[in-house]
DNA sequence: TTGAAAGCGCTAACAG
DNA sequence: CTGTTAGCGCTTTCAA
């Protein structure tokens, strides 16, 4: 294992030179910096990520926090931090947050305070006020993607993407509109706040509160037609539907089609996030861009590192992509 | 920051025997263990892993390399290599090989070699051989997921794979079978693996080489698509396709309805994977229970690392799962 | 079974 | 701008 001493002594100056060369931190002369540069090359010296962190109380690795990694959405998200952070040098280890309550202490109990990282990247995952005080005991720089009422967050304006979804519905002159998404009272819950869009823009358009249909499932494609099944099945059937996400409208879809429902034709439906089946399928959707929402997560991470990264926006942007679920209703 | 002297003091003995205490390594007297982790558990002291990993060398710390860490496939893997290794105190971090040859480099030559990790999981990821020497340099232990010529893998016998499923479609009394897959020359490449089993199962139902179809595609819905609209375009119809991945199974379904053929009425369709999908589109798949094939890394790197787990059999198990896509050809 | 003490490999004052 | 040096917080011989 070549080490410090060993690039020190071949460019022939001491190691708090080849620190300071290497780290960045700390006045270098061009020639002793080229020297340096030019030894570790060849000795292909690696700085040891332990030796230094210890020294420098920096550890260059970023954590990030997730409930659902295997979520198409989430997936992506980490595959776009991950990529932004590494070309400054920053590693990311990831903390999975099941629904095991001991796993998750001892994740907040252990392993977030095992000072591996420099800061942590929190996915919309819930977290109890318990472990949110854990997490801010750590007194590390903390970004939150997803609205999160204790957490600094980047985060799209779910409620907007709601009306949006339901004004576009309303444009093409539809008055019975239904909404499949989750449901909680959390004000900060990202599909709380969707449905308070879909309902905004119901009431904005002076449509009786009668009319409201909502439907809840959890986030999957079979939950997404289980809801719609029980929708469809109503006497007083929609002739459109917003779905929480693209998954869900998928199913919602799918559970159309069962019932002898073509879409756009009899049911218009409307998801949301951009997700790939959402194009395959000719979905309209409310794109939500979860690659940049990964960038941009990163982004913020290194301003607050104070990485020279400007910190971005905290609002999320998003678009409605027109396709053909969405149609006006029949005659 | 409550350090190890802070316990040892609390507890009325010298560091050395805290650390033996807390890391389960060399003996201590039981009345000293309980004082030592009454006081521990008190201050609620938690080792610093940069501390621990330079002066023991070991970081408890796994490194995975993926190239598509949003394909659900991987994702899942991910998620439960991760949860399985944190009950051991294991954490992962994340190495995301992009197709940009300076991001590699970057991950090879400096990522990699910073001494983060103690043994790395690679995915399924394609390397070059100078990136397989780099990390065969770095004489941590490997474990590969996925058939890799050049790592000791974990890995389902894809050949089988495309052989059951292309039997089953045999077996329903098709003759004319198409595959839609990856076209690649690399004989440990998995989907070339695949096509193999399809060729052989073929082979061995005596049906002419002429009658085999093949259209090749990316692992996309998208790429099914298009794939199984040449293959059903063509003036010798197949009664079935055997697709390698259930993506381009929903995909070449997708294509089969578009061309008004009814599925398994007049297409049988088989994927491979077990994607959530399957089981929402009722699609005749083989399992390979990607959720197991995580755990089984995990275990296997435990085991590399003599941390008491079981070394798992290299073969991972699958199973055809039949559902409603397929189904005897018309008379 | 225990404690003293010498590092692990690097960084950051500090003095020059 | 550069070198000397004292740690960073633990683990692990070694001797008792």
């Amino acid at each position: 294992m070549v080490g410090i001493d060993d690039v020190a002594r071949a460019a022939g100056v001491s190691t708090a030179t080849v620190s300071r060369t290497l780290s960045g931190r700390g006045p270098v002369s061009a020639g002793a910096r080229a020297r340096v540069l030019a030894a570790a090359d060849r000795l292909g010296y690696v700085v040891s990520s332990s030796a230094s962190s210890l020294a420098s109380g920096r550890t260059r690795n970023i954590g990030v926090l997730v409930s659902l990694p295997d979520r198409w959405f989430f997936a992506t998200v980490i595959g776009a931090i991950s990529a932004r952070l590494l070309p400054h040098g920053y590693d990311i280890t990831l903390y999975h947050l099941t629904d095991d309550p001991a796993q998750r202490r001892a994740i907040f109990e252990r392993s977030l305070r095992r000072g591996r990282v420099d800061g942590f990247i929190v996915l919309s995952a819930w977290m109890s006020d318990a472990e949110l005080d854990e997490l801010a005991g750590l007194d590390l720089p903390v970004v939150g993607v997803g609205a999160s009422p204790r957490l600094a967050s980047l985060a799209v304006d779910d409620e907007a993407v709601g009306r949006t979804a339901t004004a576009h519905l309303l444009d093409l002159g539809h008055r019975r509109i239904a909404h499949v998404g989750l449901s909680a009272d959390d004000p900060f819950h990202i599909p709380t706040r969707r449905r308070r869009g879909w309902e905004a823009a119901l009431g904005g358009a002076g449509i009786p509160a009668s009319d409201h249909d909502f439907a809840a499932a959890d986030f999957t494609f079979e939950g997404g037609r289980r809801a719609a099944r029980t929708l469809l099945a109503g006497a007083h059937r929609p002739t459109a539907i917003f779905a929480a996400s693209d998954e869900l409208a998928v199913g919602v879809i799918s559970a159309a089609r069962e019932a002898g429902l073509s879409v756009p034709g009899d049911l218009s439906v409307v998801g949301v996030d951009g997700h790939e089946l959402s194009a395959f399928f000719e979905i309209t959707t409310i794109d939500q861009f979860p690659q940049a929402q990964g960038e941009r997560a990163a982004d913020a991470m290194l301003a607050a590192l104070d990485e020279s990264a400007d910190a971005p926006a905290p609002a999320l942007p998003f678009e409605l992509v027109v396709r053909a679920s969405t149609a006006p209703p029949r005659a």
